[in-house]
DNA sequence: GAGTATATGGTACGACTGTTTCACTAACGA
DNA sequence: TCGTTAGTGAAACAGTCGTACCATATACTC
């Protein structure tokens, strides 16, 4: 007995939330400009979530999973050549709707530097997309469980990243893709 | 006449600080933590620096100057195959002495993505690599002025930075170099 | 209606932030 | 000794932070 609880409300805050902290980043994150600009209080998002920490736990979460979402849309594109998938992956990741998930992804790496104590689960974060990167470069491996191609390729396509984020420079950075295309296809 | 200056004093604090900002990072820097482990005061630090804006930019330019040092030490040996060259330079950056270095590198990148304003120059610390690596790395080049070459290389080597500092792995990432220095060498 | 659990507003607490103000001392030249 | 400039400690200011407390409103069962 009792009001019933209202859990699509909580749920309709994580998604505004989420919006705000990929709009805005999580460096500055602060309860009363978030709470403002969701049409809440502070005490209303603590009172959904517990505690900040909780909430932003709740925000990566729900970041990440959009993300995963977006990729499995997108990845199972797996034919045509090395070039055409590597291509198309790196347009993908590259494209301006998806540079505020890129910019939280390095916000949090570099967050988890200074403090790995708040993020347990950082290390699967990195190495959970070998798995579907590693089915999509299958014929470039050197075996059924080879993590070295993922490993290299990702490393490509994150310091790409990182450069275009920092630089801008679309036109190095694409072409460097198509450098390191040619030589994988050998 | 009156008291002479004590330039000494400021340069002192700074190299200090730059320590201190090594070893704890930017993100949670506070002017009253940072005097205490420096046997200072805020009131001395505003005193030399202006405003904790100023100080993060002197000591942002002294880490970097630091690291140009560094790596002018090092890079001179461009002799050898590619592959030791990459090697070579890879052992460097990677090795736990430069952590604090690199922490600081993504530390600063992911805050320019949220505030550029506060980096004017960022565009040109990621780039500024490439006149000495395009040196180092001529006979893979295309050309005199190959811009591809060196940014497919620092790509690798931040890229494998970012998996190696947020999974530890050095044994995948060291593999994953040596693959790549293969498919330089063709 | 009473009883009860959820939802919410308002407010204040204690701890921090960068910065400022005021007073004072230290070290020099004349 | 006096004037002048550099250096420095202590305290306060105005603000923000996450959070806790207290009241009250809302929506349900009985």
């Amino acid at each position: 007995m009792g009001r019933p609880a209202d859990p699509a409300r909580r749920e309709r805050t994580l998604a505004r939330a989420t919006d705000y902290v990929l709009a805005h980043g999580l460096a500055g994150l602060s309860l009363r400009p978030l709470a403002a600009a969701l049409d809440t209080s502070p005490r209303m998002l603590l009172y959904d979530f517990g505690s900040k920490q909780e909430l932003v736990a709740a925000v990566l979460a729900e970041a990440r999973r959009r993300g995963a979402v977006r990729l499995a849309e997108r990845l199972p594109v797996a034919t045509g050549s090395v070039q055409e998938r590597l291509r198309g992956i790196w347009a993908w990741i590259s494209a301006d709707e998806r540079a505020p998930f890129v910019r939280l992804f390095f916000e949090v790496h570099a967050d988890g530097l200074v403090h790995p104590e708040n993020y347990p689960d950082q290390g699967e974060a990195i190495t959970d997309w070998f798995g579907t990167l590693g089915a999509t470069f299958r014929d470039v491996s050197t075996g059924p469980d080879d993590t070295v191609t993922p490993t290299l390729v990702m490393a490509v396509v994150r310091g790409l990243l990182f450069d275009l984020t920092a630089t801008g420079d679309r036109h190095r950075t694409d072409r460097a893709l198509d450098r390191f295309a040619e030589l994988l296809k050998q």
